[in-house]
DNA sequence: CTGAAAGCGCTTACAG
DNA sequence: CTGAAAGCGCTTACAG
């Protein structure tokens, strides 16, 4: 086996065959004008070097990567894998990679972004500052955000429609016949908690129920924080107990029916608990459980198809908006009157 | 807001701070030799003009890009999450990133293996074929693997000790009384697979017993396959039933236990099931499976502490065994005498 | 302490 | 059809 102290350029295959370096891009690129003879003579050379072209010359070069920069801190959790998944071979269909970035360091993921390593991104803006969004914008970057409505030429969105669908959640819980309904937050500020929490509120209201804090516990869209909540609520319940809770995600939901269930109550039949997402996992929870089943892979797949039309200039950013699909399950149940 | 139609370089930050882009560089990378004068006018004008530096450029140059690349063909199932977690949770504490891409186009994972994008890369072997490992020793790329047990100058692995585990497992259940037993086979050619078969088959000649072939089903490390040949097991049973079942890994195991029910049967009562991995789904499948709880997390760190080792050259390739620890509970009992 | 120049590996007008 | 040269954005000896 050759044994190469320094990596094989495409000045070594030029030497190897004699010709130009200009020529052997030409003919390793397959720009039409080689000599058919000189192309075979270059590839068999760079065959014979185990030739294998430096990506950072070419990409400074030719200012674009063929990759799609997702940004995120954590990617645990059952949502992250489907999204991810989906947005992988979206873009695998059209030439482009993904390339996931796993970070809490804002600096390291700005400057990625921002230091063409990527020819778009998909994320999430709570990660990124207003400010930083203006230097998105002003650098020209193709961006699809996918937890906030925003457009503008170069950024765009695909969101679910949390509002309308914490309110038809609530409002299928009130027509449940359930009146004092508990709500598990997400976490303040980002956009599907925010929304799913006003949608809650308002369907309240608009049934001439009051909105009551004490009925609104902390779940950050966590299992164990969801759980904790539920058995600190439950060992301190208000003189009234509520008969239902919707929460903001499945896996808050999750953590809200262990804390019942480690109380001592039962699921539907003291409380009736409704999720939000449809993750897979609630395939293996018992009990089913009802939630508002999110196109999450849909999402991905049109986050992609999104950012490429944005690189390609085919179109002007847009803010799409998903549908889901409210699923009553085995967790809600008919109010029973006492 | 200043509307740019060409990306800020080094040179626009030298000609707004009237210095020359050497001394911009240095002062930007905190070179310790310019004035101190010096440096914070020039670092007042790139944040003037927003400047951010193209990492293409810069990792030309240095031939380094502090990331470590990750190479998959899916992400998806719940391993992979805990996995990439813990490896970007490390990375990040030692200044890398990880990018994980995910790709069945071996010539894009080469491409960017082989073209300098990382500086490190964790990978599985069964992507890569011999020919593109010795590729990779070659040109001294710096890589651990996870589902293969190699050790060279620039390779090291670390790995599950899936041969004894899948040994101990068996001998257990042979121990609660087992006498037929089967087995749920992975991928074939598959590291774990492979040694957790071979653990599975030795335990029982050691207990002489014969391995019987038609107690072998496939399960593909995935649960709908595994659903699938448990249900045509039990449709077409063997004159002798067998009375436990050790599953290639946890997914398996449950898809084993679901085609068991849905044909009738139950766990532990009539098969006991045994799975391998332990992952966090467990948590909420029913009945409580017994696993081998392999360190997932300990895997992804470990590998990523040694691949940086590797960059650093501060240590040679070496291959690591991770112990699992075996977790009996609900899905295995003692055998019932008939 | 500062800067002109060379060079990292590549591509692409342009000339021949 | 082929090649010499310039240049992508950066860093780093080297000279001053």
């Amino acid at each position: 086996m050759l044994v190469t102290k320094h990596r094989i350029t495409i000045r070594d295959v030029a030497k190897e065959s004699g010709y130009s370096i200009a020529t052997v891009s030409k003919a390793l690129n397959g720009v039409d004008v080689v000599k058919p003879h000189t192309k075979q003579k270059i590839l068999a050379a760079a065959e014979r070097l185990h030739y294998v072209p430096n990506l950072m010359g070419k990409q400074l070069k030719n200012a674009q990567t063929k990759m799609i920069g997702f940004y995120t801190t954590s990617i645990s959790g059952p949502y992250f894998s489907i999204l991810v998944e989906a947005m992988a071979r979206e873009a695998e269909k059209h030439g482009y990679g993904i390339n996931v970035f796993i970070s809490y360091d804002k600096k390291v993921v700005l400057n990625s972004i921002l230091g063409s390593v990527v020819d778009g991104i998909i994320g999430f803006e709570d990660l990124l500052t207003p400010q930083d969004l203006d230097a998105v914008k002003r650098e020209g970057i193709k961006a699809v955000f996918i937890d906030r409505d925003v457009a503008s030429e170069t950024i765009g969105s695909v969101v679910f429609d949390s509002y309308n669908k914490g309110r038809a959640a609530t409002e299928q819980l009130l027509a449940m016949g359930h009146r004092r309904i508990g709500f598990i937050k997400g976490i303040d500020g980002v956009f599907d908690a925010d929304g799913r929490k006003a949608g809650y509120q308002d369907a309240l209201l608009a049934a001439g129920i009051p909105v009551q804090e004490e009925l609104m516990l902390d779940g950050l869209f966590e299992e164990q924080a969801a759980f904790d909540s539920m058995v600190t609520f439950l060992k301190a319940p208000p003189p009234e107990l509520p008969t239902a809770f919707l929460a903001g995600n499945d896996l808050s939901a999750i953590g809200s029916v262990k804390g019942i269930l480690q109380m001592g109550y039962r699921v539907p039949e003291d409380f009736s608990v409704m999720g939000f997402d449809g993750i897979d996992l609630l395939e293996y929870f018992t009990p089913k459980l009802s939630t508002v089943r999110n196109p999450i892979k849909e999402q991905g797949i049109l986050a992609v198809a999104h950012l490429l039309d944005l690189i390609d200039e085919q179109a002007s950013g847009t803010s799409f908006v998903l549908e889901g699909e409210l699923c009553i399950r085995e967790s809600t149940s008919i109010r029973q009157e006492e």
